[in-house]
DNA sequence: CTTGACTCTGTAGTGACTACAGATTGTTAA
DNA sequence: TTAACAATCTGTAGTCACTACAGAGTCAAG
């Protein structure tokens, strides 16, 4: 198969298909006389798995190491589920740190009901104050805010 | 004041100010026969609040809205507490969507419990599967699991 | 007068893609 | 046969909010 259909079967942007050749994570070993790249069941499988980690927010530096443990089936595996743990925890502290800036912001919010003048608005005057300190998300790796899961937004 | 003193009193680095600038947040106006910024208490506030906004996970661009409503004080507040709403609304659905996957995780993580050879890993065997969908943050704008709020690790 | 701290501009890197431009290859209809 | 069109190729630049330099200039203290 080529790599549109490759993306089809698998949900993914052709695009990035050919990004995670360059990274290293899903090589074409064949072409076609055209140069097209050609991709067989085996492929279907790495890329599933690798879009499947990244549907949990896994980083590709994390899915690279599980990559090398699927690539050496002898191998002790006790290492997966220490990385597995270590993303969990990433999450959990996300999801804390997530939910102090949600209470914050709605303390916030309650400076300022009605819509009035912003000179005397509430909750300019209060983010003019520097920030109290919060939780600071020191050893992770856990985003902002903004941007999303958009490995599953791929098709539209 | 210059720059460094300004980066001193609002826990900035000296780099982000100039980012800023670059960005139209915040300019200084004067600069000595050096060609040195020179910033006076006004910058101090405004930075504040630009950091304050930063602090509780705002993209640039709502920052820039907000400036805009303190820069015309004269102005009806209403969209004030909309942006903020809408802002207080992203981040509750990237709370939802993180429990959903912290969920996901640790029922993955069960499926091996003991360390074995990475053939047999049930982890390893469950990510091979296509993933089954979960919630998707369609019109929100909140990020992935890898970064954190990076802001307030300024200083280190 | 030299050392060192500070500042300047400009550019490149981060992560994980996304979005082109411009060329080539393959498929289908007239 | 030819023309249109879809699919693919390579390469580069953009996203966001910084961060990290390089290399040059400015300034205060000893």
């Amino acid at each position: 198969m080529k790599i549109g259909e490759l993306g089809r079967v698998t949900g993914t942007p052709v695009e990035t298909i050919r990004y995670y050749e360059r990274e290293g994570l899903l090589a074409a070993q064949a072409r076609t006389e055209g140069n097209f790249r050609i991709y067989d069941a085996s492929h279907v499988e790495r890329l599933s798995f690798i879009r499947h980690c990244r549907s949990l927010d896994m980083a590709l530096d994390e899915v690279r190491i599980l990559l090398r443990f699927k690539d050496a089936p002898g191998e002790n595996c006790g290492d997966v589920n220490t990385l597995l743990d270590a993303h969990i925890g990433h999450v959990a502290a996300r999801i804390r740190e997530l939910r102090a800036l949600e209470r914050q912001l709605r303390s916030l919010r309650e400076r300022c009901h009605d819509a009035r003048d912003a000179a005397h608005c509430g909750i300019l005057n209060e983010l003019s104050q520097p920030p109290r300190q919060g939780a600071s998300n020191e050893g992770g790796h856990v985003h902002g805010v903004h941007g999303g899961a958009r490995a599953r937004n791929a098709g539209k």
